[in-house]
DNA sequence: TGCTCTCTAAACAGGT
DNA sequence: AACCTGTTTAGAGAGC
């Protein structure tokens, strides 16, 4: 897409695409349903005039609810940042949330293909390039760019009950990043000591009657929550900076974000 | 340069 | 016995 045509992309257009985008990156995820449910939402409006948010909203416990906050609950720099929206413009985000980065402002070095090249060459096992657009169902080969702390949270938030087994954890990772299907199963020794020596991560008693087969149930320290979501934010292209693209769209017609300097 | 964080590998114990 | 889970230690690399 070239810079005149995406200026002239609208409102909805550009909701649309992000929408489309982020649900072929999360498949079957609270996130991927609740961005149906926005899409829904605005569509038809009136038919959601009775309902209340929680009703509504999947993630509204989850660590993607603090997108439709005006002060989220990280530090006040870190609020400021997020709700005027100047950080994306900083990191260049912008162009790269709209799923088609000008490739002609990344580095030689970290140029990407389609099918997850760089300079025509796999880039298998890598870092994903940090400002490439990542998605993890079509990158596959690059390594995503989260770190397992990262991970281990976006899963457990987004389980029903805000809590899982270790094999719950893997299947997560699984499913939501292809990538570690093929890796070497290394993988899962790290989940396993990151939660046992991260102190984000505590063990919960089974209810009782409950049977999760081995193992203990893992959940979030409540007190270590904002300094897991503070690292999901500092995290390029995670789908909390381009759900706060949705939750919060330019008010104008137009975009300027594909005429920002690099 | 030193510190911190993260990842990776490995060993080991205990449970299923 | 084999496998899974959880803990611990150690080393390397990156970033500040």
């Amino acid at each position: 897409m070239d810079s005149n045509k995406r200026l002239e992309e609208s409102d909805e257009d550009f909701r649309k695409r992000l929408v489309d985008s982020l649900s072929q990156s999360f498949p079957d995820s609270a996130l991927s349903k609740m961005l149906k449910i926005c899409n829904a939402a605005n569509s038809a409006p009136d038919s959601c005039d009775e309902l209340e948010l929680g009703d509504l909203d999947p993630l509204a416990k989850s660590c993607f609810a603090e997108i439709r906050l005006d002060k989220g609950p990280i530090d006040e720099d870190d609020d400021d940042d997020l709700t005027s929206l100047a950080w994306l413009q900083d990191s260049n985000l912008l162009k790269d949330i709209a799923g088609e980065a000008d490739l002609e402002d990344i580095p030689e070095t970290q140029k990407e293909n389609k099918e997850g090249e760089v300079n025509g060459k796999e880039v298998s096992g890598q870092v994903h390039p940090p400002n490439v657009p990542y998605n993890p169902q079509k990158h596959v080969n690059s390594k995503p760019p989260y770190s397992f702390s990262c991970l281990i949270f976006m899963a457990i938030e987004d389980s029903p009950q805000k809590r899982l087994p270790v094999k719950d954890i893997y299947n997560w990772i699984l499913t939501h990043f292809p990538y570690y299907q093929n890796a070497p199963t290394g993988w899962k020794n790290s989940v396993r000591h990151n939660l046992s020596l991260n102190k984000c991560f505590k063990k919960v008693e089974k209810e009782r009657g409950q049977s999760i087969g081995k193992g203990s149930l893992w959940c979030i320290d409540p007190d270590y929550r904002p300094n897991l979501l503070q690292a999901l934010r500092k995290t390029p292209y995670h789908p909390y900076h381009q759900l706060q693209m949705l939750a919060n769209p330019p008010v104008t017609q137009t975009y300027s974000y594909s005429v920002l300097p690099g």
